[in-house]
DNA sequence: ATTAGGG
DNA sequence: CCCTAAT
């Protein structure tokens, strides 16, 4: 093959594989249910992962947006160009580049709030607000980037659905909203007339748009339990409830939306997740409310009282339209979302245990409300932050409810991933690489780093006031971090080597992703890559759509050819095997459920063949002979294929999805197919009547059972024999050989 | 460990 | 692909 470039990719977000499958067992047994929940907080954790950035929500987040000046917003507008050039999402690079120089693509949140900013201050680009949006949506809901053009595209559409888009939202990123509810309310609020025409338009992206828009900053504010609440239900409701006070004229719009709603966050459950989680959600509907609500009972309870005191906390007006939020979100969420309340709750456990972001950090959603401005969502936080109390005073009250430190974790960056794969690779086999390297690392467990001034906080002990992460003008100096757990070990993925040559002759592509160590995200700024991003949303998109459902066969489609096809597996496979060992190795219980990957042209041709030799019901040498180097593919694979083959062959090839098989093959596979199954069907005979024979010895065998102790002569047989079909003449034959009857006879 | 079949 | 039952 030719040289491997190496490509970098950074990886924004990332989806969780398993959990459908986890879920769709769940149903059946209790003890996987457990392993669910486990592989949902990992799914949290990974969320965790794309921390990046921690801002305190004093004045300086909000501020540096609308502090941006004409001459900045053109630099960075010249930058966007400059940078994108084949994106149309500008928005995303500009907020990126501009606002965080932090994030290389790979911040997400942050982008969320700049392109909220953006919007506020420059409405100049509409396009631009809304990519930068979504851009960020995406990349955290879906873990991948979409493709800047679909992710605009999406934008476009989807603006208008905000509301509905809710729901998805809150499956996506659960509990995150609120901050993004929040600023959309802004957004709303203020430029409405453009949002309007945007979200008019909106029809997909809602699920991602409220991920990622979500994720990081609700967790945050809402003081890490807030997930209770917040997550479930509307992920914007619940935002509002922190920020509905200010936004109180959009109102009409937001019960609207929930109301609307509704239908969607049920579907959207099926659209955040995969598959299988869809599935697992169906029920939700009739079961729902009871077991959500018990679940909340057990589990929650306990969230929902500080909630609930807080939001009293809240001054007058806020309060109860707050209350009513939170109850009402409350119920949504039972209702729809066990699933994900679940992780937010892990989520939020994780983060504390963490200590780095402790719940004594988290500010509650109803005190930004009440210190909120008209202004906005911005303007509120600052003030609020201006509003907590003096270093003096925080010490004071830092045990004490009242002087929380207002975190806003904009965006999280994914650890570094270093990915190396042939160019011929395709492209299903890079986000299935992707796919398997940041699994790898989020599933192997992340740990929040703490980043002060520069210096790491390692002491999980120490209280913020102490560390003076709670200073108003120390916010910039603080910076969160996933790193990869040192316990955990990533083996260079095998398959780095040599790639296994398939029967058929394909190479593999080679994938390795070691996961540097400790990546820092600063809240500072660092410039983006922008090619980063690009291609990250590229594949993450891909890899979002293809993961686990039927998208991905059409994603294959694309490939250049089935040659190409064939040896990815195979390839990939090695690195995939490794991966999930060590998932399995740090989660014991979690079970990940095996990537999906189908069968190539190639695969189908060496099937085909093994089968035509062999025939059905000898997988295990069908696999030894035709797939002895493709270590995913199992015997049970390949008759599991088999089937399918079978099928697919026998419907119309307008009803055939995925990489297309030549007919030519179908109809090998059917004559393979019916011949064997002949074959089969006169075996499964013979061994009957031979079994009848044995078990109830007809006259036949009486006869010649006399015929034997007499010793008289065997006409007799001739007689009864005839009257059954060949087969069973030649069975009957053959036992009376191997009963050593004379051959005389 | 394999095979067969349902999901 | 997963999961089970039966070999």
């Amino acid at each position: 093959m030719e040289l491997q470039k190496r490509l970098d990719y950074g990886f924004n977000g990332y989806k969780l594989p398993a959990t459908p499958r986890a879920t769709r067992s769940a149903r059946k047994r209790v003890p996987f249910r457990k392993r669910v929940e486990d592989s949902q907080i990992s799914a949290f954790d990974l969320l965790a992962t794309v921390a990046g950035k921690l801002l305190l929500d004093k004045e300086s987040t909000p501020v540096s947006s609308n502090t941006l000046t004409a001459d900045d917003r053109s630099a960075v507008e010249k930058n966007i160009v400059k940078e994108e050039r084949r994106d149309g999402d500008q928005s995303l690079k500009l907020e990126t580049c501009n606002q965080d120089g932090t994030d290389r693509g790979f911040v997400v949140s942050q982008l969320v709030s700049q392109a909220n900013e953006l919007n506020y201050n420059s409405r100049e680009s509409p396009s631009l607000k809304n990519d930068a949006r979504f851009g960020f949506t995406s990349v955290v809901t879906t873990s991948g980037c979409s493709e800047r053009s679909n992710v605009l595209k999406l934008m476009n559409n989807k603006i208008k659905n905000e509301t509905e888009s809710l729901p998805c939202k809150v499956e996506t990123g659960p509990p995150f909203m609120c901050g993004t509810s929040g600023d959309r309310i802004k957004l709303d609020s203020e430029n409405k007339g453009l949002i309007r025409e945007e979200l008019d338009r909106t029809d997909k992206v809602s699920v991602r748009e409220v991920a990622d828009t979500c994720p990081l900053e609700d967790p945050v504010v809402l003081d890490g339990k807030p997930p209770v609440l917040v997550s479930s239900g509307s992920s914007g409701k619940t935002h509002s409830c922190g920020f509905n006070n200010y936004h109180s004229s959009l109102p009409a719009k937001r019960d609207d939306v929930n109301v609307v709603s509704r239908d969607d966050d049920e579907k959207s459950s099926g659209c955040t997740y995969t598959g299988p989680l869809k599935k697992s959600f169906k029920p939700a509907p009739l079961i729902g409310d009871r077991r959500a609500k018990k679940t909340l009972t057990s589990k929650y309870s306990k969230l929902a009282p500080k909630l609930e005191e807080t939001l009293s906390n809240s001054d007058e007006n806020s309060k109860s339209t707050y209350c009513d939020r939170s109850a009402y979100k409350r119920l949504r969420s039972e209702r729809n979302y066990p699933f994900k309340k679940r992780k937010f709750l892990h989520y939020s456990s994780v983060s504390n245990s963490d200590g780095g972001i402790s719940s004594e950090g988290i500010s509650n959603s109803p005190e930004q409300s009440n210190n909120g401005n008209s202004s906005g969502v911005y303007p509120k936080m600052c003030g609020v932050i201006g509003e907590s109390p003096s270093s003096a005073d925080q010490r004071k009250s830092f045990h004490s409810r009242d002087s929380h430190v207002k975190f806003r974790i904009k965006s999280f960056r994914v650890p570094e991933l270093f990915i190396e794969i042939p160019e011929s690779a395709t492209v299903g086999s890079l986000k299935r690489t992707v796919m398997e390297a940041v699994t790898a690392v989020l599933g192997g467990g992340l740990r929040i780093g703490v980043l002060f001034q520069g210096k790491k906080v390692r002491d999980d002990n120490k209280t913020l006031l102490q560390t003076g992460i709670s200073l108003d003008n120390q916010m910039d100096a603080l910076g969160f971090s996933l790193e990869p757990n040192t316990s955990q070990t990533f083996p260079s993925l095998c398959t780095g080597g040599s790639p296994m040559p398939l029967p058929c002759d394909t190479p593999l592509p080679l994938a390795r992703y070691p996961a540097t160590p400790g990546l820092v995200n600063r809240v500072t700024h660092d410039p983006s890559p922008e090619h980063h991003m690009s291609n990250l949303g590229n594949f993450a998109e891909s890899d979002h759509d293809s993961a686990p459902s039927p998208t991905d066969m059409s994603f294959d489609k694309n490939k250049t050819d089935s040659k190409a096809l064939v040896a990815v597996p195979a390839m990939s496979v090695g690195a995939l095997d490794v991966v999930p060992a060590h998932r399995k190795s740090k989660r014991s219980e979690v079970v990940q459920r095996r990537i999906r990957r189908p069968f190539s042209v190639a695969e189908v041709e060496a099937l085909v063949q093994a089968v035509e030799k062999l025939g059905t019901g000898r997988w295990r040498d069908v696999k030894l002979r035709a797939f002895d180097n493709a270590k995913h593919r199992t015997y049970v694979d390949l008759k599991d294929k088999w089937k399918t083959l079978v099928h697919t062959a026998r419907i119309s090839p307008q009803q055939r999805r995925g990489e297309p098989v030549p007919q030519e093959l179908l109809d090998r596979v059917l004559t393979a197919h019916a011949y064997w199954s002949q074959q089969q069907a006169k075996q499964q005979m013979k061994q009957q009547q031979q079994q009848q024979q044995q078990q109830q010895p007809d006259s036949c065998l009486l006869l010649y059972n006399s015929t034997m102790r007499a010793g008289s002569r065997c006409d007799a047989f001739c007689f009864i024999a005839p009257a059954l079909d060949p087969t069973f003449f030649s069975s009957a034959l053959s036992g009376f050989f191997l009963w050593g009857f004379p051959p005389g006879l």
